[in-house]
DNA sequence: GCATTAATGTAATGAGCGTTACAGTTGTAG
DNA sequence: CTACAACTGTAACGCTCATTACATTAATGC
């Protein structure tokens, strides 16, 4: 077990076929949905058999789940507060709501694809959709200790309702490019979210005056 | 229509089980979405064999889209503004907003359903999607009279942004109830929502220029 | 050299899919 | 009665699906 296990892997581009087998499900999942994924349109869209495919994933539940897992971290990283603490709160969550529009431009079928997981249900819960839950969830923590950061004096309840806004608004303007695609401009639409997070934050503040957060 | 009695309906009787077959298809649909909903399982769940379902409809795609066209008027009547003329605008907007949530709680279905088909896509568009974004860009259109009137004095551009965003909130809050369940409380979410609508009107009327963020 | 392991290639399995063919049944009209 | 249209029932078609069995190649350890 304590063997260099970076040495044996070498024998075989193991470690790129499963990079690309994960490419072409993140493509064709994030475009067709969990049950439009076939492993015969993946296995063609990266060259590699169906066999390949099973040797590197258990089945396809546990290939898809793979694919949710890879892409977290480009939510991760749009979540991270922009600016330092002397900049006004205000300005900070507009280039925040902008961090999170360019990440949906950006790439977008990672959240297309959970946001299909999120919607069907089924018998049995493939455990994609579980880990897009649980991924989200970690999204949405993350996002109620940056406005809380911004807020101190509000409670926790105002800041999960404000942080369940925030996050509704992002999904569904994400829809709304869906479909209206180049008719539609994402920016001043997630600066209008970011005007009523801003206000809703200063307005749910609890009790005493508002810290000057503006 | 009823020239004969009891007996005249036995077993001719096409529009009720068109009806079954349709209510059997919305329920199937709407919660496993477009590639999900199996002929096999719409016919266990209405009763009729496969082939009623064939005389009824020609394909698949041809009763999906009548499942959401026959679901429209749930929408409609849901954006029929509240209250008179006398009543102050912000009410009004709350109250609009309020007829949204709950709609979407009594019949969660047909949004579902619309948005998985219109997340997805695949190389031929099924007609049921073509058919909802239509619906939706009725409904659409029809918010957009609704705030048009509240706000008189904002142009069409600005009308069409908020219009954009009371839909993508909207969606946004549906999926946050999927997700959450019984945790979440929509009729905050919506309040909030209302109060960003009404603030959002109110700057584009007085001040003429959107905002002046970025 | 040989054995072992990682990975690919080939081919098949059985199940479920949408769809159709077609015979059977029932109400209505002539 | 017969004829016919509106349905329903049964059974199959061809196809794709996820998954597996198994032979094969290539790189490593001994």
């Amino acid at each position: 077990m304590t063997e260099s296990r970076s040495e044996r892997k070498r024998r075989a581009n193991g470690e790129e076929s499963r990079r690309r087998i994960l490419d072409a499900a993140a493509e064709v999942a994030g475009v067709r949905g969990y049950d439009g994924t076939s492993i015969a349109l993946v296995s063609e869209k990266c060259g590699l058999p169906a066999s390949s495919i099973y040797w590197h994933f258990k089945n396809k539940d546990d290939l898809i789940a793979a694919v949710i897992e890879r892409s977290f971290d480009i939510w991760a990283d749009a979540l991270t507060l922009p600016g330092d603490d002397t900049d006004p709160a205000r300005e900070r969550v507009t280039a925040l709501a902008g961090q999170v529009a360019k990440t949906l431009l950006d790439s977008p079928d990672f959240l297309r694809l959970g946001l299909m997981l999120t919607l069907e249900r089924r018998p049995e819960e493939p455990s994609a959709r579980r880990m897009f839950l649980q991924v989200r969830d970690v999204a949405r923590a993350r996002l109620a200790a940056v406005l809380a950061m911004l807020a101190p004096d509000a409670d926790r309840d105002a800041i999960d309702l404000v942080a369940t806004y925030a996050i509704a608004g992002a999904d569904g303007l994400f829809i709304a490019k869906e479909i209206g695609g180049d008719s539609v401009d994402l920016r001043p639409l997630f600066d209008l979210h970011a005007r009523a997070l801003h206000d809703a934050l200063t307005r749910l503040t609890a009790g005493g005056q508002a810290t000057e957060i503006s």
